[in-house]
DNA sequence: TCAGGGTCTGACCGATCGGTCAGGCATGCT
DNA sequence: AGCATGCCTGACCGATCGGTCAGACCCTGA
């Protein structure tokens, strides 16, 4: 074999982006991600250092994205903040998809690990953005669910380019979030309260 | 020891819904349970013939309301399919809230044991039911974000009581849900809740 | 008193997990 | 030629997993 070590190094962080995002971190092996690669376990771990590290290097662009969008929101209140969480959110959502799909369901164990200590935080305060920072507990649970499905719908549908989920995605959540108090005249949805 | 049989089914039931919802369910080990039991893991699997029946014993009773929910789905369509499954679902995730977040995140490889061969169609129709049975993207993204969301936010919002949860959730629901094309003027219909 | 059945347990099993280690095999520099 | 370095591997490790099994400990009815 003795591939280049970028080449093999690259192919075990796409055999391992597959996996999880299918399998779970913890539902895939070491064993799993080599056999895919084709190549062996002790190899994986020539090219990184353990597990964690390999998940950490997988989920590191969408990481810093997530904190990109987490300074943007710092000074924004009410329908600002509102707008730009949702936009950021979704575009987010959308383009890392498979990223999204690795930490769908073991969230809480996953951010333990010291590569992930502020993923917590900030999605506080992104739910928290995109309930206009309404204190209302239908707002808040309004964000909450809206963050949740939008994760939950972008790891599944994987046949749906992003052209089409992205806008499909603001759309609902523009609908669905709790206007905020101070809510500037916007033009009345036309099936608003009637049904 | 030698407690009632009943007694300790009961507790090894109750400590390990507790335990599947925080870890889940490959993250939790018969030993897990068997120590908040205060037994030993070999009476774990005296009472239950082995893990994965002890799961389908504790998903029995959501199961058995999810079936209801898609025998009142039948015949229905458009906006009264759609205020059907929101009302139907909403109740259910908010009465069943641990056994929801058991099955979070591991939904694809739970589906495979046979006590759970017909969740994956159900959650399909309903979510068919919740876009109004139609085909337009926007409709079938929204009910998909929805239903997976309100499935997270029941997980997680353990400390807010029924009576609040629900109203909230079934009012985003009505609010987010893409009205179907032919909406003919709906009375509140006055769900026989109980068959 | 004793037999039998329900309840429970420690010891054990094979499989698999993440991770370690010494060494094989090219390749390139001196 | 000799040596160092980078890439890769099989063999191995301790821990833990789900599950089995023979037997100990009660309680009850004959």
């Amino acid at each position: 074999m003795a591939r280049a070590v970028s080449e093999t190094h690259g192919e075990i962080l796409a055999a391992a982006a597959r996996r999880f995002a299918v399998t779970g971190y913890r539902g895939t092996s070491l064993q799993d991600i080599a056999r895919e690669v084709g190549c062996s376990k002790a190899t994986v771990l020539y090219h990184f250092a353990n597990k964690e590290a390999l998940l950490a290097e997988l989920m590191a662009p969408a990481i810093g994205v997530l904190q990109d969008l987490d300074d943007r929101l710092g000074g924004l209140t009410g329908a600002a903040a509102q707008e730009v969480a949702a936009q950021g959110f979704v575009d987010l959502a959308v383009r890392f998809r498979r990223e999204i799909a690795v930490l769908r369901g073991e969230f809480p164990e996953l951010l333990c690990q010291p590569a992930f200590a502020h993923i917590q935080e900030i999605s506080d305060r992104l739910r928290d953005a995109l309930a206009g920072h309404s204190d209302r507990p239908g707002a808040r649970i309004a964000a909450l669910v809206l963050l949740a499905g939008i994760s939950e719908a972008c790891a599944e549908f994987v046949d749906i380019p992003d052209d089409e989920l992205r806008p499909a995605l603001l759309t609902l959540v523009r609908r669905a979030v709790e206007p905020v108090a101070v809510s500037l005249p916007q033009p009345p949805t036309t099936e608003d309260k009637d049904s």
